[in-house]
DNA sequence: CAGTGGTCTAGACCACACC
DNA sequence: GTGTGGTCTAGACCACTGT
């Protein structure tokens, strides 16, 4: 991955930009920058856009292209996902905290019919239920209901379904979870979420609910996470072009 | 715009596949598409790439391109925003309802500390501040609180402030507010949001907040937004990669 | 091996910004 | 007018998939 020309450069950029290399923010001309580094103009364009669509530097056509001031400002807001993290053990920062998984649920449904549409299932496709509390260092911060068609995962167990799916699907079936479409939401507690999330009647909960893909495309898990409100804190970087 | 060769095709494509003119969900392979409307196979990529990136379609190296099935259910979860609505009159879905504005309080203070960081302002630079509570055909769903550099907009009024910022800056100055960072979180609603969106006391807000940049990276806005439970619907589409 | 997407190049021409 | 990013082309070669 990182002996792409595109990807050298891009870091060799990065780093550069970190180490205030460009004191007045300004990086060099496509062209130039093509010349020095003995890389095609295209090659740079595609470099330079990456680093533009993660928010670090804004291009200016007339003008050139400028390093986002904010960037530099390590322990500012500006510090993102770039939107690119998924799967729950990614997702949060855990701070050195460890991650626990209790299952409270796991069993073969029929599944409805919005499910049936959102999974892309057949008449008489089955889904597991799979129903996780969340933990770090033993505080619960998310009430997990995943469903995910059998046809899929055949062999799902108790014992897979009580550690990471997404590293199990990584490290045995050399299958990766790329791509997910997710709403997020917010709405008040209730009853068992202020009993398992220990939450006050007046705190809300954080909702995130959506559906994970595969590599190939494949609809793999319908996931509805009801989080505690403070650990619920998704960043993004927006551009809007049309 | 739309006049652009790679704009064409997406466009051209998009409507094929709303329209089914690929049963089997299956794409032409690059090739023929540049065959097929006399255009390099670099563009037909970018086109590809670019449908990829909303979600619309998957790439899979070695065997083709695939027509994601949930985006043809046009009713289902999958009708998001592709990341790329800014300005509070066009993010949230109005179906139809007027959009209104209650200017709450219009000042000129000084920064705190993380603001100036934020807004890259120095040390002698003062902010507006707007708060402002946002309708829907009369009926309150968010209050905003924006910070804006004197410097950027010294002709900022009370008559400005009322309407919407973002199309005055476009109509009047000719600068879009293109980009912006955001956190999404969830909080237990204040005394004030209660009062001013009519929510009981167990009835949570989601908050947005963060900065707006115009074209050339400036910082332009800090905003925070705090809108009532039912109003708050982000979606995304995310990809990893790395 | 054939088919398909990924990377990379070299160069032409356009559109916008600034002097 | 010069500088800069944006679009587009034509083609070479690589990497992965599936027969």
């Amino acid at each position: 991955m990182a002996d792409l020309v595109y990807r050298q450069l891009l870091s060799t950029l990065k780093k550069q930009i970190v180490a205030g290399d460009y004191p007045n923010l300004k990086l060099p001309d496509e062209r130039s920058l093509s010349e020095q580094y003995q890389v095609s103009r295209s090659t740079v364009k595609r470099a330079l856009s990456i680093l533009a669509d993660q928010g670090i530097v804004f291009k200016k056509r007339g003008s050139g292209t400028f390093i986002n001031p904010l960037y530099l400002k390590n322990d500012s807001v500006f510090h993102y996902n770039n939107g690119s993290n998924l799967g729950v053990t990614d997702s949060f920062q855990m701070n050195g905290r460890k991650p626990g998984i209790s299952l409270l649920n796991f069993e073969v449904v029929r599944p409805q019919a919005e499910l049936k549409r959102d999974l892309f299932l057949k008449n008489d496709d089955f889904v597991y239920e799979i129903k996780r509390l969340r933990l770090f260092d033993d505080e619960p911060f998310m009430i997990e209901s995943g469903y995910i068609p059998i046809k899929i995962m055949p062999e799902l167990s108790r014992q897979i379904v009580s550690g990471s799916i997404f590293n199990y699907l990584q490290k045995e079936k050399n299958q990766a979870v790329t791509k997910s479409y997710l709403t997020i939401s917010a709405e008040p507690s209730t009853k068992e979420d202020q009993q398992q999330l220990k939450l006050q009647p007046n705190e809300p909960v954080g909702v995130m609910a959506g559906v994970f893909f595969l590599d190939d495309g494949t609809p793999f898990e319908y996931s509805r996470m009801r989080l505690h409100y403070k650990y619920m804190k998704y960043n993004t970087f927006v551009t809007i072009d049309d």
